[in-house]
DNA sequence: GCACATTTGTGCGTATGTATG
DNA sequence: GCATACATACGCACAAATGTG
């Protein structure tokens, strides 16, 4: 089997109970531990590496890794990317389904729970959306910041890492195919402002109806891209 | 950088055109057409393997690959162990928790709309489930068939797959830490029973009722899991 | 700044396993 | 069985990066 040698590092990793950011076995010593020739242990960790299960350092050493979802969001971008090329477009509505339907649940789950702390952040970072908007700029990192102070309460690790995922998809697909950028910075700022006003509320429906004319917005800008160039 | 020459490959299954299931170049045109060596060639295509965006079949090439959740159910594994390694269960939680939005949003998305051949085959999955619970057996793949055909009628490739992955690390876990199986198969079978009951009545409230109680089963059997060994 | 040891990165040669004809 | 083509695996040598003194 070709995963071999990969699964005997990782069961290494849990036996030695390895965590995050701690050094592995140089390639020389797994090479005598697992009796395979250095290549292997290299092909290995290279395979390793690409889950971000360990990382390489050159010259230093090899960490175990922080297990995040960035392979997710790597292999979701091509998987995208080779079925556009195939003139399908279905592949990126699926995405934003998803995160549609998880974060319209999400959004409820923390109404009545959400600190006001969090809400005036989130306040905040509306405002820098609404000057950048006013200078005709785009706002890709507040936007990234909203999503996850959103959810921040919920003190669930994997939601703001999912969630980052499929933005980093939906945007790295809209640069490889030279879309043009938000065509309206003003709308996307007042749709999330709206999401602010309705949880301040914590007005159940408003917030259900504030997230889903957010996700219509993102929908109308994805078909707008794909029509004018793809 | 490291991962140059896999970006490379990548654009060139890009530029090419290539569909998944097609043939890559052998190993030693890629080395001519990158200019690199055969060992750089192969750990990159075993990192592009670990992300199944190529398969490699022994003897014969390679191929482009489906580009499956794979490397997600290996990555949240992983995750979740080496987390448990250091006395943490939150991380499996927080998957169920995901998992739980998700499903409980998709639903109420296809309550309207999924046809009576899709119910009349959930019931027959239900019938199967009783079967086996009346022989003290348990039923993953049932379990897993259910899920899976719930959502078909979205036409949404991407649900099943996420779903099948948060299935795998649970099941996968599970297996590692040596955890007892499901210790009531018969109230599994009956959760599953009032899901498909409430989906033929076309009733909102009973289905959301129905799915949360799933979910509280679910829950249930992991909590008794980790307390019994872990 | 410099020299040195350690570790990962790269390249090449060769032998073996596997599928096809 | 045999020949061919390909992937797989191993061992060695040297280059490049990093940390230490």
């Amino acid at each position: 089997m070709g995963g071999q040698i990969q699964r005997e590092i990782m069961q290494l990793i849990l036996d030695r109970g390895l965590r995050p950011g701690e050094l592995l076995p140089t390639e020389t010593e797994l090479m005598d531990d697992l009796q395979v020739s250095r290549n292997s242990v290299r092909e290995a960790l290279k395979a390793l590496q690409a889950l971000d299960i360990v990382e390489i350092r050159h010259g230093y050493g090899t960490y175990v890794g922080q297990a995040s979802l960035t392979p997710l969001a790597d292999g979701l971008t091509f998987r995208t990317l080779v079925q556009l090329g195939g003139d399908d477009v279905h592949a990126l509505s699926e995405i934003l389904q998803v995160r549609e339907v998880l974060e319209e649940g999400l959004v409820l789950r923390i109404i009545d729970t959400i600190p006001d702390a969090d809400i005036d952040e989130l306040d905040e970072i509306v405002k820098r959306m609404e000057t950048r908007a006013k200078e005709g700029e785009v706002f890709p990192d507040e936007d990234r910041d909203f999503h996850e102070v959103l959810y921040r309460s919920m003190g669930n690790a994997l939601v703001p890492q999912l969630l980052s995922a499929f933005w980093n998809v939906f945007h790295r697909v809209a640069g490889a195919r030279g879309w043009a950028d938000d065509p309206s910075p003003m709308g996307t700022a007042r749709r999330h402002k709206e999401i602010v006003r309705a949880l301040r509320a914590r007005d159940r429906e408003r917030v259900e109806a504030a997230m889903s004319t957010h996700f219509r917005g993102i929908e109308t800008r994805a078909k707008k891209a794909m029509r004018g160039v793809g």
